[in-house]
DNA sequence: TGTCCGTACGGGATCTACCT
DNA sequence: AGGTAGATCCCGTACGGACA
């Protein structure tokens, strides 16, 4: 197999027959993520488990893209009295409508309370062929030898499958006062040499460091990596609203754009002092100017020193600041941002930020 | 390759050591 | 002294493995 920037190729076709040798190498790394989080490993069969049809067509996709076509699908449910047989009648209705694919049976399995449904492909080349190209891909990964976007495609599917991601909020019944406790990552996989290699991987090329607690592999993201996560498109679907969540509290709350939005709110293009910024950030004086520092070296501030009456108090010397006219335009896209929890402006959003750090 | 089935996962909650 | 994040514990089932 050789990954290239935009194709994999199998590059051996005499074992593999019947087999295209080309396949789009973003899905593909996906598939090979899956494969390592949810797919069988024992090289009889290619088989694929889990509850999400999303995540089956993920998986079938770049299947169908390398000529593979007999899929055999079988379903479990608890068939127990809470769960009743519609649940099951519309979960196998969405999975034929999202996977083009026929459930061929339904086992009872009495801790099924959601419908599982599993793909299998009975061939025994492409399920060798799906176990060594995940191991390849991993370990050029773990070398820093493959583009960036690959890696975060494959890590993707790794993520979809074993991974999670948890925002801490602080507890509180006034949900306006809602803060943001740290956000983690983290993958469960018991394979000890693969744990090895995804955590050199998260190291390598997202700057995450994981620790090992057992199965578990863990770490704190900070805002501009969950930002880089975010824009990499590496965030399963199922914790994506975490992420954003986290990332507009953050900056809702004290950060910068919170800042900006009052700073322009209050003086407009007018100059103030500190202390006036410190009365409407509500912070002290010593902090805001630390903050107004920093606007100023983003170029979303400037200052001036001058000369106040004689006869006040203290030094006659005043440094005054002034929104830039960047700020005013980043201040007025940030105000036409939706509230929290809203994902229709979520892109306009990103952009902003981004401009933002720059 | 169809079917069964036990446990490695996921997903929190909580405790605690360190930091500001 | 409160905040942050590292470390540990816990629980139920959705997976992967195995058997026939």
């Amino acid at each position: 197999v050789e990954v290239r920037d935009d194709t994999l190729i199998l590059t051996r076709k005499s074992r593999v027959r019947g087999i295209r040798r080309f396949a789009d190498a973003g899905k593909f790394a996906t598939l090979l993520g899956l494969q390592r989080s949810e797919g069988l490993k024992d090289g009889t069969r290619v088989r694929f488990s889990n509850v999400e049809p999303i995540l089956h067509r993920m998986f079938l996709e770049p299947l169908r893209e390398l000529g593979i076509n007999d899929f055999r699908v079988h379903a479990y449910y608890c068939y127990c009295q809470r769960c009743g047989l519609k649940k099951l009648r519309d979960a196998i209705d969405e999975f034929e409508k999202v996977t083009q694919l026929k459930v061929r049976r339904v086992y009872v399995n009495k801790h099924a309370h959601r419908p599982v449904f599993q793909v299998d492909v009975n061939d025994r080349i492409v399920a060798m062929l799906l176990l060594r190209a995940e191991e390849l891909l991993r370990k050029l990964a773990v070398k820093g030898l493959l583009p960036r976007r690959i890696v975060g495609k494959y890590l993707l599917g790794v993520l979809e499958g074993d991974g999670n991601i948890e925002l801490r909020l602080k507890k509180s019944i006034d949900s306006d006062c809602e803060k943001a406790d740290g956000l983690f990552l983290r993958i469960s996989e018991k394979d000890a040499e693969a744990a090895a290699d995804l955590k050199e991987i998260f190291r390598r090329y997202f700057g995450i460091q994981l620790h090992s607690y057992g199965y578990d592999h863990m770490g704190s993201i900070n805002l501009r990596r969950a930002l880089t996560l975010l824009e990499d498109g590496i965030i399963p679907l199922r914790h994506r609203d975490k992420v954003v969540k986290r990332v507009m509290l953050a900056f809702r709350r004290k950060g910068l754009p919170w800042i900006l939005l009052q700073l322009a709110d209050s003086f407009r293009d007018r100059w103030f002092t500190a202390r006036e910024a410190s009365k409407v950030l509500g912070k002290r004086c010593n902090h805001v100017r630390e903050k107004l520092a920093k606007l100023e070296e983003e170029g979303l501030l400037t200052s001036i020193k001058c000369k106040f009456s004689l006869n006040r108090k203290g030094t006659p010397i005043r440094r005054i600041y002034r929104l830039t006219e960047r700020a005013m335009q980043i201040a007025r896209l940030l105000s036409s941002f939706p509230p929290l929890n809203t994902f229709s402006l979520f892109e306009k959003f990103l952009l902003a930020v981004t401009f933002l750090l720059g």
